[in-house]
RNA sequence: GCCGCCUUAGCUCAGUCGGCCAGAGCGACGCACUCGUAAUGCGUAGGUCAAGGGUUCGAUUCCCUUAGGCGGCUCCA
């Protein structure tokens, strides 16, 4: 038998041709598949002598892929087994697991999918056998009779989308029989582009997560589907820390935290995505503008306010109303003219540029507003305060000249990073969304050079730069700035968009240093995106506990008896001298039961009183983090609380 | 908007296969306790069982509509 090598892991080792996914290798290393000149092959198949191929390893991103593409089948087995008249849609593997389609009578209950599930435990134990098998378009459609959206992959075979290419992606249409153990009995067979492992059994660990409605080829046009999702993991461990993580982010879910900590509410009496502040919730929003206020001020911006509604005739000017009505409140009329609430505020802040003539010197001139806006967003979408339907913006366009448009944007994106590590997030990497070719307006030229500005800035930052193909604006190509949180979850904040549009469409100019009226670009640039939605998203990210400088109580005074009440009423007017939000909690409850209240509500300093501290004249810290410093000098203990607060540190 | 599920006290949830006064824990309120780092004890109040309509001798329970929520899909200027 000839040799063949194998590069894993940057390391080389020699196999048998004739090896198969699967095989552990001397190290411990669990090939699953190769590599053949880019392309993913069932390593059983590409094992040639002359080859030089790498493999891939279960525990890889391309290894997990094919795990997760494999539990699909067993599920559709299942689900087929199960509901005979199930027809299949399309199975790939998704982030941290797979889902796949069927169309059925009814949609599962999750009954169904224990049933399904026991199933799957089952055949996985089997170790039905994946066999790869070429066949030709009509041999395809043949054998495929009975599915009639894989006959439709069929036909699209080469302009599939991508989620489709995992069955139909290849260079030739395959499919995969799932053939018993023993007997090598057919018992399964899918249209798919593989790879797959060598067995049912090789999957380690799956778990099937929830179902819902998926239209077909993601398309409302076309019917609904039932898809159901499922995790596969290459170790138990790794499933079980994925579902614990899954545990953690429900636990720090914004909409139960902002009940737990009586921050804000949906009153059903109000409407579906319109959200009321509480009076703690509102000291954290006001602390999150004040301190963009500050800085925006620092940075050259003017403040500016505009109304909530307007006449419709600016959306028409504006282009809005072609795009945008279906997203908008519908209008009431008053005078014989349509009003509409205001979906954004650009096209106002415009007004206000060309309510004068402008000079050269007046650019960039940046306005900013925290804008209101209304936006109706569809019942199904309405989610916590990142979704909502009446949001505010901390708004600001900037306009200026082509010459100052370049470092304008360097600077901007610096501007925005700075301010969101100050808020304490500090992960960061960028999305260049580009046009959508369906949905635009403004010339070819302009679209490229505004595209090609932004490429360059973001390229400056040194931040990774991920493509976001079509995901622009229709008047012009945008960076997001995407930040991961303290668990790993991706959010997008701050977004620059830039515009030869709307300065066009509202005839803005200014007056050139040469006297001749020139254009000036504009910069829409959001750096919370909504305050809602970064409320939300901070809240996530630090788990209900607010670094100090947002925390709406940022200290608890807890008395160990009621006679020290007063003593600590004393040391909370020292704090509330220097600005620090601060209660004594002068009930009933015992000391521990106090303590325990401060730590649900997240308070970050608790301060403790009793006969020992009140004849030194000092308190005992309680952190939220359960750490203690006892006997600090009622002075010290004052001055660490206001620098924790004025430094804005997490503690 | 589409598919499915859900809505019982301020909160979290039992319960009613259609039938006397609908339960618990937490919270709130009251009384006692005065306590050294995450729940003191006892007591009291609190619900048109989301809203409206229908079926029925009788509806919180079954059906329909509406509102709100949840999980997906689609969408997100």
């Amino acid at each position: 038998m000839s040799e063949l090598r194998v590069t894993l892991g940057g390391s080389e080792r020699v196999v048998d041709a004739g090896t198969t996914a699967g095989q552990v290798l001397d190290g411990g290393s669990r090939i699953v598949a190769a590599r053949v000149g880019g392309e993913l092959r069932d390593l059983e198949y590409v094992v040639r002598d002359g080859d030089v191929i790498e493999g891939v390893e279960i525990d890889s991103k391309d290894g997990r892929d094919i795990l997760r593409h494999s539990t699909a089948h067993v599920m559709a087995q299942a689900v087929q087994e199960i509901f005979p008249e199930a027809k299949l849609g399309i199975g790939p593997p998704v982030e941290n697991g797979f889902y796949y389609d069927f169309d059925v009578e009814n949609p599962f209950t999750p009954e169904d999918l224990k049933r399904v599930e026991k199933r799957m435990r089952e055949l996985v134990k089997q170790g039905q056998r994946f066999s790869r098998r070429v066949v030709s378009d009509e041999e395809a459609r043949e054998e495929l009779a009975a599915e009639p959206y894989k006959l439709e992959l069929i036909g699209l075979k080469g302009g599939a989308a991508d989620e489709e290419s995992v069955e139909v992606g290849g260079a030739e249409l395959t499919i995969y029989d799932n053939l018993d153990a023993k007997s090598g009995e057919l018992c399964w067979k899918d249209l798919c582009r593989g790879p797959h492992l060598p067995t049912t059994r090789n999957i380690p660990a799956f778990k099937l997560m929830r179902s819902g409605g998926a239209y077909w080829r993601g398309s409302e046009k076309n019917p609904q589907l039932q898809r159901i999702y499922g995790t596969a993991w290459e170790s138990r461990d790794k499933q079980n820390e994925y579902l614990k993580m899954l545990e953690e982010a429900e636990k720090r879910d914004h909409r139960r935290l902002g009940a737990e900590l009586d921050l804000f509410s949906f009153p059903s009496e109000i409407g579906s995505g319109l959200p009321v502040f509480h009076p703690k919730g509102g000291i954290i929003r006001r602390e999150l503008e004040n301190y963009s206020r500050i800085r925006h001020e620092q940075a050259g911006y003017s403040f500016v306010n505009t109304p909530h509604i307007t006449k419709g005739h600016l959306y028409e000017v504006s282009g809005h109303l072609d795009w945008y009505r279906d997203g908008m409140f519908p209008p009431m009329e008053v005078e014989g003219a349509e009003y509409f609430l205001k979906p954004m505020n650009c096209p106002m802040h415009n007004l206000i540029f060309s309510s004068r003539g402008r000079s050269y010197k007046e650019l960039p001139l940046r306005l900013f507003e925290f804008g209101t806006v209304y936006r109706y967003e569809k019942s199904g979408v309405v989610h916590g305060l990142t979704r909502v339907r009446g949001l505010t913006q901390d708004d600001a366009h900037i306009y200026c000249t082509r010459e100052q448009m370049q470092d304008e944007l360097h600077s901007l994106l610096g501007f925005v990073l700075d301010l969101l590590r100050d808020y304490g997030l500090d992960d960061f990497y960028l999305e260049l969304s580009t046009r959508n070719d369906e949905k635009y307006v403004g010339t070819d030229a302009e679209w490229e050079e505004a595209t090609e500005a932004l490429r360059e800035a973001a390229e400056r930052s040194g931040l990774e730069l991920v493509p976001d193909p079509a995901g622009a604006a229709f008047y012009g190509p945008k960076i997001s700035v995407q930040a991961r949180d303290a668990i790993g979850r991706s959010w997008q904040m701050s977004t620059i968009q830039l515009d030869f549009q709307m300065p066009q469409r509202f005839n803005l100019e200014y007056q050139a240093a040469d006297g001749s009226r020139q254009r000036p670009i504009k910069i829409h640039r959001a750096l919370f995106g909504s305050i809602e939605r970064f409320f939300g998203v901070l809240l996530e990210h630090y788990a209900g506990a607010m670094p100090p400088w947002l925390s709406p109580v940022q200290v608890v005074g807890i008395p160990i008896a009621d006679e020290h009440v007063p003593y600590l009423e004393e040391v909370a007017a020292k704090l509330k001298a220097r600005g620090i939000r601060v209660e004594v909690d002068s009930s009933s409850d015992r000391m521990q039961k106090k303590i325990r209240n401060a730590q649900k509500q997240k308070v970050p300093f608790m301060l403790l009183a009793g006969d020992e501290d009140v004849s030194k004249g000092a308190v005992s810290f309680r952190y939220r983090s359960g750490e203690q410093n006892n006997g600090v000098p009622v002075d010290e203990a004052v001055a660490e609380i206001v620098k924790a607060v004025e430094d804005r540190i997490q503690v």
